[in-house]
DNA sequence: AATGTGAGTTAGAGGCTATAACAACCGAAG
DNA sequence: CTTCGGTTGTTATAGCCTCTAACTCACATT
């Protein structure tokens, strides 16, 4: 590779480091342009060199944050281990990664940014998560009250995903683990429990045992 | 009343209508001060003679949003109901208000405005909402597995709701009624589900059923 | 009728995204 | 070694935004 694009490859790793790390300390709100070139030691518009704009790195940001929770996700999983616990210790590492930065976890699931459109390539790493969540499944969750026509849509959508050896409960498995959790992490990263006094990790432990639960 | 006031009363109101609705036409960004004054008939400036400035403007409909959100949970209830049906009502009641307006129930629960502190007004309209929910609660819905710190948070929340009259069973099984809604509801109205052909009002409705067959 | 209060105006500071025009550098080719 | 082209930076500027200051005008109360 040519040493012009090599740093100019470092530089945009660089910009998406600080823009992280702003992102941690000041919110969805600290990713400037002109924030983020003055941490830089350039002017504002010396990003735009390398960004075609801001949504254009946030976009590239949310990206990196769905293959990063994949990764996560797939390091935790122990294929030796049963089901219940493969479960147990997936669920507990997306909520690690979560409450670690939970700005980075509004940025992919909280109120979406306004012109924004998710790429081809963003959606292969959050099939990937949905994909390692989905590898905790048990072999058959047991049955669920479900309307006719959702076992259809699971069907279309797991081809699409390349998950033909999954059986339709599971996959509504998968979907309704993906939510219940989220439904608690959303809840705490968006501070809703703060003024309750709850530890929202006692009532996230016993959404995953209920889950848990439903099968065993 | 004086008149003053009086007029001063309905701009503020109109103030706010305007607000709703370039929220649910422009989402939250649409929440500008010159775009209200534009469309009031007046100078950007002339809105801080209302609202000290944007994020009381938002705290108010927050708490507007809560009040609203608590009198629709209200009114779905039909008390001489069997509490099956009425958290059916209720749920769909919830789903109803959420999809209608999707960036308003963002604004409540999607990621927060960076200033905000919840005003004690809020609180009340948030507790009034949770006790509609708590209010379709079965006698008993059954054991969970809950580590036992939990039930003591549940207990101190309970008393400064003045739910005196729940168990903490009763009392976790709200929150995760609250919780799992929520997580179907915000994975919908962020477009989580938008491409993968699913949809989320039968998801939801599985979750739905789901409570209810907990305890049946 | 005079006075004070409230509601509107314009001007402007300081932030943001983004573009345009210009300067400087750096690698490569003649 | 020199010259040239593309890359990367700069400053200036437009057009948004929130919010404040200073000013005008109308209305209600005294």
């Amino acid at each position: 590779m040519d040493r012009r694009q090599r740093y100019r490859e470092q530089t945009r790793q660089e910009v998406k480091r600080i823009a992280l790390e702003q992102l941690a300390e000041h919110g969805i709100a600290g990713i400037s342009v002109n924030a983020i070139g003055k941490r830089l030691g350039v002017t504002g518009p010396a990003i735009y060199r390398y960004f075609a704009n801001r949504d254009a790195l946030l976009t590239e940001l949310i990206a990196d944050g769905y293959h990063g929770l994949a990764d996560t996700l797939e390091a935790a999983i122990d294929p030796a281990a049963p089901p219940a616990e493969r479960t147990r210790a997936v669920a507990t590492a997306l909520r690690d990664w979560a409450v670690a930065v939970p700005h980075r976890y509004l940025l992919l699931f909280g109120t979406p940014i306004p012109g924004y459109q998710a790429p081809a390539h963003t959606l292969d790493a959050a099939n990937r998560a949905m994909t390692a969540l989905l590898a905790t499944a048990p072999p058959d969750p047991g049955p669920t009250t479900v309307a006719e026509p959702l076992y259809g849509q699971l069907s279309e959508w797991g081809e699409q995903l390349g998950h033909n050896h999954l059986t339709q409960r599971q996959q509504h498995w998968g979907m309704t683990v993906w939510s219940r959790l989220h439904g608690v992490l959303s809840l705490e990263v968006a501070g809703q429990f703060s003024l309750t006094g709850l530890d929202p990790g006692l009532l996230y432990r016993a959404e995953v045992e209920a889950l848990i639960a439903w099968w065993e």
